[in-house]
DNA sequence: AGGTATGATTCACT
DNA sequence: AGTGAATCATACCT
């Protein structure tokens, strides 16, 4: 039993050489009357708490409440609390109150912007809005990928949100149940109220890292559903051929000036079942690409004037008009109607597309 | 796998 | 705003 006064000791020692800011009723104990009373006390309290372990449970049980009852015990324990806020508890002081984290609110910021946090919106997020914009307007084939979109979106954004509510309730089950725990215990070892305190923001940061990456992989998740969706490069699809056929058509039937006016690219779109701008940037193509290249694109021009030229024959015959989109021709087109024989048509026709073609370099 | 075709985008120009 | 030119990224073909 010599351990005894050595604990009491160390414990006096530290707490009030070193501290002086000890509270008063502690102060008292060192140099009073009756501070050799006191000491026997807070002797008598160790050593029942050394012992106690040694006991049956019945027999400590009422130990310790005799301890919970002794007129020492509030004393003691707010030295030991003071104590170890001072020594243990200090170290870990210094790295609270840190500031928000960017990368937190950046992804916050993120998750807000696609319309996964934050209220539901219901014409989808900003962002697909804004790529449609951006992929020429609102296109017949869009609005099926938009609402696909929209599904998969609001699939992320109920996952996110059912995460995010177990881990709130996960968090929140934690720390009541520490804090009961802690609370508990202070009845037997030194915890003080600041300590539950910063035990519940330590469990409080580890929950919002785990928030933090579940907002991560929510933001990867929306990104690859952005590229997949809304990045018409990514999406690029041929269109079908017979509307690269009613492009070539115009095309070549107007390849003297072989710009749509834009109620004949809303006639085209129509017929093609794509967009106006799909049509402006079939034509900026094309133009670009034949005149680079008319060589290659011979063939394919004297196909579609004999075609156009067979057209017309027939909607001659027939007493009716050419089926190709009102444009403002100029002079010398080559699918004009005329009533000619179609053979004779095909022969001048081609002559006159070749001669065309070599003009137009 | 590699080459070619093709639709879309970007930027400069008018 | 419309266009040409260059370029990108994917689809398609061999």
């Amino acid at each position: 039993m010599d351990e005894q006064p050595r604990l009491m000791h160390s414990h006096t020692g530290v707490g009030m050489a070193g501290h002086p800011g000890l509270p008063q009723h502690m102060q008292e104990g060192t140099g009073g009357t009756d501070g050799d009373g006191r000491k026997q006390d807070i002797g008598d309290i160790l050593q029942q708490i050394m012992t106690i372990t040694d006991q049956s449970l019945d027999e400590a049980q009422a130990r310790k409440h005799a301890l919970n009852c002794h007129r020492m015990k509030p004393a003691l324990f707010n030295v030991l609390c003071e104590i170890k806020e001072k020594t243990v508890l200090s170290i870990r002081g210094a790295q609270e109150e840190e500031p928000p984290d960017p990368q937190l609110m950046r992804l916050d910021n993120m998750l807000l912007a696609e319309g996964v946090s934050g209220p539901e919106k219901g014409g989808g997020s900003a962002a697909a809005a804004a790529a449609a914009a951006a992929s020429g307007g609102a296109g017949a084939d869009n609005s099926a990928e938009h609402s696909d979109y929209r599904a998969k979106l609001s699939q992320i954004r109920q996952i996110y949100h059912t995460e995010l509510e177990k881990y709130e309730q996960a968090c929140n089950e934690f720390t009541t149940h520490v804090m009961n725990l802690l609370r508990e215990q202070s009845r037997t070892r030194p915890i003080s109220p600041k300590e539950i305190e910063r035990m519940v923001s330590i469990i409080h940061r580890k929950f919002s890292s785990i928030q933090m990456q579940l907002k991560q992989s929510t933001c990867e998740a929306v990104m690859i559903l952005r590229s997949r969706f809304l990045d018409a490069r990514r999406k690029r699809r041929n269109f079908n051929k017979q509307a690269t056929e009613i492009l070539n058509e115009y095309f070549y039937s107007h390849l003297s000036n072989p710009y749509p006016s834009e109620e004949a690219k809303e006639e085209l779109a129509k017929k093609c079942a794509i967009t106006v701008a799909q049509v402006s940037n079939w034509f900026g193509n094309k133009r670009i690409r034949y005149k680079k290249n008319i060589g290659k694109f011979q063939e394919e021009a004297n196909m579609y004037a004999a075609r156009t030229a067979v057209n017309a024959a027939n909607a001659s015959s027939h007493g009716s008009q050419a089926n190709s989109p009102s444009t403002p021709n100029s002079a010398g087109e080559t699918g004009s109607p005329c009533p000619m024989p179609s053979r004779h048509i095909l022969t001048v026709i081609l002559s006159s597309s070749q001669l065309i073609n070599t003009l137009h370099v």
